[in-house]
DNA sequence: TCAGCTAGGAAGCTGAACTTGATTTGCGTA
DNA sequence: TACGCAAATCAAGTTCAGCTTCCTAGCTGA
């Protein structure tokens, strides 16, 4: 019979592309890998891998394996999470990758609240980027990952991962202070703190943006080309700190989502916008582990805090 | 990790009901499972077999492990059989049970076409009842088994096995020969050979019946007792060759099904009856080996030999 | 009550799977 | 072209999981 371990590693090399990588991710050396997957060989009775200069390539069969690796761990890891279920046990170790603003704002509240129902339980936490973690994700290095969204979900490829929205992040444009000499070309009395402001009404201020290649970029700039105006960008800044520390310099406006202001005293003026404009904040999972305890608590956790963040608090 | 090997012991003990039954299944010692299942314990975390006199009981855990167990071990049968598929290599041991009548009629030509298309297969065939076949068939101690149904497809608890009818098999009414003097009581002008005929005209005939508990058995009584009367049971045999001798004698009418008389000279003339009785007969595999080409080759033959069998023959 | 059967613990053995270290082969670079 | 590095693989030695053997404990039926 097929040796499940040695699938496994088959399983390692397919996604990470070479014999030392799959061999680092299993924590072994190379070598045993390479005599697993001889022996492998032998027992399907088919070449598996092939020479590709100084790599190794797989063959389809290796492939089909590969699919068949996948399925066949999945009903491991979904007999441990129903083992784990049947117990009510939330132990282990919780990996949990979130977008930074995420990490930031979301993650100590949720982090804390899991850690204190269940003692036993380890939460671990890496910041990535949505789409670094979906690969993690993938590549079971971590749980759980918490991604963001701007535009409508696409998840063509999700890979099987499963998809929760829980919670939407507002998008808010940030002004100056009133106190601030506003640079702003064009004079005009600052609206009620909190109300709600149309962005064509900024047509004519400096606009301090998120990177270009940025989602929340591309959503700013696009609302403002729908709103009718390209905005004078002022300058373009990945780390939304930044962003606001010019903002409250009254050197121009800006978007800000909700969380890059949550739980963070900003002297600044914030206001929904009209339209308004959110993200969507979602955690993704790998199905087979959706009622594995730590998971359940971990997603029940997370939407705790979304029905709470949806309680309108501005600054 | 869960150990796979350590669940398929569990598996095999719960199929069996005890850890000595399961140890001579997958032949080793009963120490070495006892053993196996301490570890399982640990890994599960869960207390999976408890004491019930000298022999174990399963617990819940346990029990959904068994489940979990089935899949697993099904989804690596499947990728064994895709790889065999993929390299259309018909190799290795069939393992075939049949009811004795197919066994009979059916698996030599059967077993002699593969043979020779495969000279790399080997086949064994067993006989065995429809029921003892089907649990066999779970037990993984087959990979074929062909049965016969008289009734509806019942198939309630057929096991997630997989049925697939490939031909039908009439039942006849076997009549002793001309010359022989007819101990019937009532004389009648013998119908032409191989025209179909009443039950009802041989209400008054004694009857060589199977035995009572057998299939056939109840369903040539049920057919009597709908065409309005209750046989004058001479005999009941369990062996066809033991009924044919009787009519043959002339001692009695009788029912037969076709492949009791398949390619076997009868000294006694067989009819159709009127309304036709079949029973129907089937290849019982499991799903997970559909596409692997060695049951592949050999349902195609036993459909071959379906097809042939339907051309209508008449001793 | 005792003989027979089943489960399971202790000790020792075997082989599968790992590591270490040397070798081969391909690729980039001086 | 030669050199060095990087990746895979081979050979030999080592470790440990899982087996057997032998034994004990406990239940059951004669």
């Amino acid at each position: 019979m097929l040796g499940v371990w040695r699938l496994q590693l088959l399983r390692e090399i397919s996604r990470r592309g070479s014999i030392k990588a799959a061999a680092e991710a299993m924590s072994i050396t190379p070598s045993a890998v390479s005599q697993q997957l001889a022996i492998l060989e032998r027992e399907a009775g088919v070449e598996l891998l092939e020479k590709s200069g100084r790599r190794v390539r797989l063959t389809d069969a290796a492939q089909l394996l590969v699919r068949h690796a996948d399925t066949i761990t999945g009903a491991i890891a979904a007999a441990e999470a129903d083992l784990a279920s049947m117990q009510q046990l939330v132990i282990g170790t919780l990996r949990v990758a979130a977008f930074p603003t995420a990490a930031r704002a979301i993650l100590p509240s949720v982090m804390t609240a899991l850690s204190r129902q269940h003692p036993a339980l380890r939460v671990t936490l890496r910041d990535l980027e949505a789409a670094e973690s979906l690969t993690a994700l993938q590549m079971d290095e971590i749980d759980l990952a918490i991604v963001d969204e701007y535009d409508e979900p696409a998840r063509v490829s999700d890979g099987g991962l499963e998809f929760c929205e829980f919670m939407r992040d507002p998008l808010y444009l940030a002004l100056p202070p009133e106190e601030s000499s506003t640079p702003s070309p064009a004079l005009r009395a600052s609206p009620v703190a909190g109300a709600a402001v149309r962005l064509s009404d900024y047509r004519d201020s400096f606009w301090i943006m998120d990177t270009e290649d940025s989602h929340l970029g591309q959503v700013t700039l696009r609302a403002c080309r729908s709103s009718g105006f390209e905005p004078h960008v002022r300058s373009n800044c990945k780390d939304f700190s930044v962003i606001i520390a010019l903002v409250e310099a009254g050197l121009g406006v800006g978007m800000l989502p909700g969380l890059a202001i949550h739980d963070r005293p900003v002297r600044a003026s914030i206001h929904p916008t009209e339209p308004p404009l959110a993200r969507r904040i979602a955690s993704v999972i790998r199905p087979e582990r959706r009622s594995h305890p730590m998971i359940v608590s971990a997603l029940a956790e997370l939407e705790r805090f979304g029905a709470a963040y949806a309680q309108p608090r501005l600054s």
